[in-house]
DNA sequence: TCTGGGGTCCTAGGACCC
DNA sequence: TCTGGGGTCCTAGGACCC
């Protein structure tokens, strides 16, 4: 018996959890996003997909397509409440559960031919039960590998099954555009055109050397198996923390280099909480710039004596801002902390050690009671724009 | 169409070390 | 003295995903 794996993917989830929560919602054009320029829709529920309206838009774009559509404001607390229901029915359903986001996850029902002797049937049974117990609908793909799984949950939407059974993978494969599969975007797909390759099976016609020549190792090797539906190792990684970021885009621009510093110390307290929270200390800080004309630039630093506090992170990160910003209108900034270990391993700067352990507390404690105080400082900063 | 915010991984060049 | 090779860390930018 060879490997059965299930990736379900809850459908247009957002804007799903707020037709349950406003049954007034139902049946009509969503989009989960604010009106306005430089925003962009989060989610849409279906009435407004038949518009045209689609994730990731501009939300100017998606009014121009659907004016009648109702905008509500994303609640992320509620979205992560309802996602750990239905992931807890997941993950009790079978073993091999793996979250990929807050709307997808992977079983591995490899094996368990006794329990579920008909995959199709198990899939059913588990929509059902999510459909009962959380009023959500899901879509499943069920297939020899966990590539091909995620691939198949997107066939058939929304509350869709779709099955791929051994030997059919690459029938599968060739069925959907080449934009679809995992990993192919714009670039990628210009990439392959510009060498006058348009399907899966012309891709399977090249050989890995060839393809390694064109596109380089780790994406040569990327397209050889994903032509053939084999799991180009996506999913392995543990989901550890690498990186805490957070921007925000302005409109209009921002010209004005002391506002630019008041978002920045915002920022560094903001990244660093949320380090602490996650018992991590950043070896690097780094920022994000991007223009009015959109060209973006980034620059980091990793200092020597080790990255301890807030006002740590804002320093280095205020230097890095001085020493790009040349006047331009700023259109985003961001603030990220980088190679995150964890706290509670000396590093190698055990010299230290007992002194950040106090300023860590201390500034714990310090930020835990400013948060409320934080937000009014960015009503405040937004006030002044 | 005029392009969010939060992430991960890859590449390529330079520094530095052995 | 005119010049190896491998490993690792750092920086900047880019592709991709949800």
């Amino acid at each position: 018996m060879g490997s059965v794996f299930f990736h379900i993917d809850l459908d247009a989830f957002f804007a799903s959890v707020e037709m349950l929560d406003h049954p007034e919602y139902r049946g009509k054009p969503l989009i989960i996003g604010t009106p306005g320029p430089r925003h962009v829709a989060s989610t849409c529920s279906y009435e407004a997909r038949k518009y045209g309206v689609r994730s990731a838009m501009p939300m100017t774009t998606a009014l121009k397509l659907c004016p009648d559509a109702i905008c509500v404001h994303g609640r992320m607390e509620r979205y992560a409440e309802k996602s750990s229901e239905v992931m807890s029915l997941i993950r009790d359903f079978a073993p091999g559960f793996l979250q990929v986001s807050v709307d997808e996850a992977f079983l591995d029902l490899t094996g368990m031919e006794r329990i579920y002797p008909l995959p199709g049937k198990a899939a059913r049974l588990l929509k059902e039960s999510i459909m009962e117990k959380t009023g959500l609908t899901v879509s499943i793909g069920v297939a020899p590998s966990r590539y091909l799984a995620k691939l198949a949950s997107d066939y058939r939407k929304p509350d869709g099954l779709t099955i791929i059974p051994r030997g059919k993978e690459e029938v599968f494969i060739d069925s959907i555009p080449l934009r679809k599969l995992w990993g192919i975007g714009d670039s990628m797909l210009r990439s392959l055109e510009r060498r006058g390759i348009h399907s899966a099976a012309e891709i399977r016609s090249i050989s890995m050397d060839s393809l390694v020549r064109m596109f380089g190792q780790s994406s040569g090797t990327f397209l050889f198996n994903a032509s053939r539906g084999i799991d180009p190792g996506i999913y392995q990684g543990e989901a550890k923390s690498r990186s805490i970021s957070t921007e925000t885009t302005f409109y209009p621009d921002v010209f004005s280099i002391d506002a630019l510093e008041s978002y920045i110390l915002e920022m560094s307290e903001e990244v660093m909480f949320r380090a602490m929270e996650e018992k991590k200390i950043p070896r690097t800080v780094g920022i994000k710039l991007r223009y009015g004309d959109f060209t973006t630039i980034s620059a980091q630093t990793t200092p020597p004596n080790g990255i301890y506090s807030s006002s740590d992170v804002y320093q280095i990160a205020r230097q890095l801002l001085h020493s790009k910003y040349k006047g331009q209108g700023v259109r985003l900034i961001g603030v990220v902390l980088q190679g995150l270990y964890d706290g509670s391993e000396p590093a190698q700067t055990e010299f230290f050690a007992e002194k950040e352990i106090k300023e860590r507390t201390l500034e714990k404690t310090i930020m835990g009671l400013s948060k409320k105080g934080s937000r009014l400082i960015r009503a405040r900063n937004l006030n002044k724009e």
